[in-house]
DNA sequence: CTTCTTATGTTGACACTGACAACATAAAGG
DNA sequence: CCTTTATGTTGTCAGTGTCAACATAAGAAG
């Protein structure tokens, strides 16, 4: 449904998502402007509109196609035969983690608060496959031994909160400078502290 | 350093940080205008110029004495002579995300990509400190046992993540909602999940 | 092909913002 | 008292998001 391929410009929509996360990543969320998106596009002002009715529009739309990246790479391991169910846990904790640093600005705009506030439904509802994906795969590990002996209404947060903390730390230039993260630390080690992909 | 109490309007800065926290609160960081700010706290729009001089200034100032509020409150549980050294750091994280839940507005800033992007020299100082004392504490409940089998450099982004991110995804409306977070787990469940207070 | 309709882009405007400079006044210190 | 410094005000500027009115291209219908 992404592909209206004809139009006066080639597909501006598209075009519009790229160049934002393009501009996010050299120079924050706070310095995108839809007029300079526009000019960088070669179109008016308020090309853009027609597209996206507000600047939080743009920036829910850009979270939506995230969560949807991020939920198939993570899914590509919820069944796999090859895997126990711990290390299926581990895995896709690992691969959101290792998502998240290929895919900075993204991840950021994905974490800022303001979006939060403005997101529409279609990002709640790409949100709650997101959810649904883990809420299974943590169900699983869980009668594996996944910290059974744990309220499951603590479960979830921890392995959510745990593994965007973690992404967040090592993607946000400040923390990861301040706290002295030297040498970046491999993603494995970090999703092992996560989810002990042993029993 | 922070009682100029003298000056025309009482003590603006202090007064502006206040103000700022609770505009924060209700309508979130993007909303802060500078100009509303010095409307209601009765003042001229440039007045704020004086003490901060600019936007990103002033929330680079609400982030620093966050952290050390942050720090301080930490802090209490480092040297508790009544816990074992792993209940130490259990309790500091458990801490921390109470703290945040209980600072929301100030939380969220700090957690704002665009503020760690214009940092100042105070603020990474702030930051440096709060390292200084988990490091510290981290190392210790190493020799204890917590997680002695995995790398030094995996454990201090997993602490410190692990405890951020779910502070961040309990304190996010979006994602508590999403994510069915119905009832709010208990911060102690969570911390355990950290870090096991027992050996 | 012609005509009608819709999708898309443009122009112009408005209120608002952060920032700066020049000026004004209060406070403090000699 | 006078001078200096801290603090606040007024005026201005370029830039922003949003809206309404208008223009044009694309596509469908006849």
């Amino acid at each position: 449904m992404n592909d209206k391929a004809a139009y006066h410009h080639g597909n501006l929509r598209k075009a519009l998502l790229e160049e934002a996360v393009t501009t996010i990543e050299a120079q924050g969320v706070e310095a995108l402007s839809m007029r300079q998106l526009a000019a960088s596009l070669g179109v008016s002002h308020a090309a853009p509109r027609r597209h996206f009715e507000s600047k939080g529009d743009l920036l829910s739309a850009i979270v939506t196609d995230a969560y949807t990246e991020l939920t198939e790479a993570v899914f590509a391991h919820a069944d796999d035969p090859a895997l126990s169910r711990l290390e299926r846990l581990n895995a896709m904790s690992r691969t959101a983690i290792d998502w998240a640093l290929a895919n900075r600005a993204k991840f950021q705009v994905m974490t800022n608060p303001d979006v939060s506030r403005f997101a529409d439904e279609a990002l709640k509802a790409a949100l709650a496959d997101f959810s649904a994906v883990l809420a299974k795969a943590i169900t699983e590990a869980r009668s594996d031994g996944f910290h059974d002996d744990a309220p499951m209404e603590a479960l979830f947060p921890f392995l959510i909160g745990s593994t965007v903390g973690i992404a967040k730390l090592l993607t946000d230039p400040l923390m990861a400078g301040a706290l002295n993260i030297a040498k970046e630390p491999q993603t494995g080690d970090l999703a092992d502290l996560i989810v002990s992909p042993e029993e």
